[in-house]
DNA sequence: GCTTTGACACTAA
DNA sequence: CTTAGTGCCAAAG
């Protein structure tokens, strides 16, 4: 199982309503890598099968979304809004509050 | 197989 | 609050 596959697993068990960050995905990994699980996120996205929008900045931005695009970015807040994360000017609100801690 | 890139993180100023 | 600098490591070139 290679690196990219690992993120996504990873992603697939956020629960609903839960986010969680590039950071943590990273340690979960055992790598400090952060860079690089968005790396695998943006080549792969299966965005039937894996909820990558649910993967934020450690601070509570917001990231990207199928590159650096603002549009996509709009599109990332809808989704998340839509799984129950307020938002506002392109930061999480309450982040402790749904972000999913693996391990 | 070395160099560059990048959906990031952290600190300091 | 914003910039600027440094570190990180898998993938792409």
């Amino acid at each position: 199982m290679n690196f990219s596959e690992r993120v996504y697993e990873l992603c697939r068990k956020i629960p609903r309503g839960k986010i969680s960050t590039y950071r943590e995905i990273a340690k979960k990994l055992h790598t400090k890598s952060y860079r690089a699980v968005g790396q695998a996120l943006k080549h792969n996205q299966d965005p039937k099968k894996i909820p990558c929008f649910k993967i934020v900045k450690a601070n509570g931005e917001i990231g990207g979304y199928s590159g650096i695009n603002p549009k996509n970015i709009s599109k990332k807040i809808r989704l998340l809004k839509n799984d129950g994360i307020k938002i506002k000017d392109n930061k999480i609100l309450n982040m402790k509050n749904v972000l999913y801690k693996f391990r």
